[in-house]
DNA sequence: TCATTTTCTGCACGCGCGTGCAAATCGCTT
DNA sequence: AAGCGATTTGCACGCGCGTGCAGAAAATGA
């Protein structure tokens, strides 16, 4: 296979400008909305354009511009489908409104400021950290020098005032998640959290705590795996289960999100031999596709995904400058 | 929050020479591998360059040369965990060696055409279609006309001329997991694949159905769920399994995708009532994470996606013009 | 030391399009 | 038919860097 495109050099405007009998500006304004040009006009170079096959091209338009209408998409943990979702949901949005995407791997070991210098490179109106927690100072760093205009923090919290962040309300979750297991009768709560670092930039522990302790006064205690991931989860929750005779047993499990909470009912059936929900409930955050199937049927919370992928495009345009914060949707199924 | 970058302008080439007291064309020089230039000036500009936070501008230079770089990945079915394996595989490796990534997503209703023509208005050097059936005429069409020099299709298969495949050898890999079940004593599969469409670039089905033909002599029937989704596999594995007798039933259930095969698990555990692998066995592809889970253990067969990556760089660069099918590895779990 | 090769450096030009303003054209009124 | 404002069109300049070549500097050999 060798390079395809026929007519060696690609159509541009110059040509079509050519073709329509009008200037190249004037090319340029039939393909730019709301520019000053006359009906008939743009319908002339709109169908010139369109024989020729000419598409303008933004590289150029970038570099002549000052806004590249790309978006770098920063993220890291590839292994938890919620990505999946976050990214469809905002590819698929982004590009909807004439915004290209760049996906950007932030490697966990490496640093951020790597990645986001890469993405520099491009020109990018804005970055956007996608549901991954991040070093603060390197990004501080990496922004200082660099041309990267705006910093936004999807669906995480971060307190850099340079940073703009667009979440769900973790508060207003875990009330709804604590009040459903009230409801239920369940008293004795252990949260499992991912890993226990200081950037931890999800709200989600502090706020079940706090409100759970106001609302019954008894403390709940939290674990921690070491990673996002089914095994660190599954042997967390052996660890403690294991040493726990059964009368001071937990009797629910919250779970910072899905996949630890999948990780954990495995724990609870297959290595502890247990019954969830009768033995010990689990409750997760994310609502990611599998928790519907038949075989975990988890209780969990959606985050209003759509919702924050528009405001992010509000962001991008401009009209939106405060962080937001925005209520998701409690799912109640079968593990509670 | 508003634009953060600092000195208002970005820094340029000719900055960095005025600082280190060369032309513009030197600095270049020292960022470019290979280029003639005195080991003594790179240093001294490479120095400037850094104190000054300079890196050279991709848009620019992509403008002036005729490559960018900048490769799209088109994909849909965002529903598949092992869609984010993939890409994080690519991103990873792709900036890793100076390739910018560009996520395109080919919505399933819409063209795929549409999504290519949005890549190639930024100039990409390739376009790669991951894992992802399409519809070769749009794309003919759309190579036609737009200035995308590269076409190749990622882990699927395509009998386009003007395109390049990159995928695992499913021939291979329907023999493993063939000569698997008939050593486990199987007799009587049944294929459940995904939605017949003309343009379905796999050949699992034909594959296996083949091979099993020629080692036993039966046929082997197939099915196919509407989606590549839990629900679809569920309802459609339900409708076959309801209907047959027990004597006549399928015993092993060789499914195109993990996905399919773990919504085949659930419809027979939790919608009949049977034991997986005891009344009925179950085989996938792909080997995602929640194939390893107690769960599920589901026997699968992992393609090579990192050597399918490193090929993929070879693409890029040139030195790889022949479609390439590698094998994968064959995974035995508790499912078969 | 000088001639010759080799290595290194500088430069004119252009990539395709946006910006801001000036010139041209149009539509309407009197 | 002239005149005025509103609308539409054309254009010089620059965005930051790559290419290819010519000239300068350094290295080599006798």
């Amino acid at each position: 296979m060798e390079d395809i495109r026929d007519n060696d050099g690609a159509v541009t405007a110059d040509d079509v400008a050519a073709a329509a009998g009008v200037s190249r500006w004037t090319v340029a304004r039939a393909f730019k909305k709301d520019a000053s040009i006359s009906r008939k006009t743009r319908d002339r170079v709109l169908a010139a354009a369109d024989t020729l096959g000419y598409v303008p091209d933004l590289s150029a338009a970038s570099l002549a511009s000052d806004r590249s209408n790309l978006v770098a998409l920063l993220t890291n943990d590839f292994n938890n489908p919620h990505k999946l979702v976050l990214l469809e949901r905002l590819t698929r949005m982004l590009w909807g409104r004439g915004w290209g995407t760049l996906l950007v791997h932030m490697s966990e070991s490496e640093d951020a400021s790597a990645a986001l210098m890469a993405a520099s490179q491009r020109r990018v109106d804005a970055a956007v950290v996608i549901g991954t927690r991040y070093d603060d100072t390197l990004l501080e760093t990496a922004l200082g020098a660099r041309r990267v205009k705006k910093l936004v923090i999807f669906a995480r919290y971060s307190q850099n005032p340079n940073t703009l962040t667009l979440a769900c309300d973790d508060e207003l979750a875990m009330r709804d998640i604590a009040d459903h297991l009230l409801d239920k009768g369940y008293r004795r709560p252990v949260f499992l959290a991912g890993p226990d670092t200081q950037s931890a930039k999800l709200l989600r522990k502090p706020t079940f705590t706090s409100y759970w302790q106001q609302r019954t006064g008894t403390e709940v205690p939290a674990i921690h795996a070491d990673a996002y991931a089914f095994d660190p989860a599954i042997d967390r929750v052996c660890a403690m289960l294991s040493e726990a005779p059964a009368e001071t047993r937990p009797d629910v499990l919250v779970c910072e999100n899905d996949i630890l909470a999948i990780g954990a009912m495995d724990a609870i059936r297959y290595r502890l031999g247990l019954r969830v929900p009768q033995d010990i409930a689990v409750t997760g955050f994310d609502d990611i596709p599998l928790c519907a199937s038949p075989a975990y049927g988890l209780t969990t919370y959606r985050q209003p995904i759509t919702q924050l992928a528009e405001k992010l495009l509000d962001v991008l345009e401009g009209t939106q400058t405060e962080n937001v914060f925005l209520p998701g949707r409690f799912v109640a199924r079968e593990s509670t």
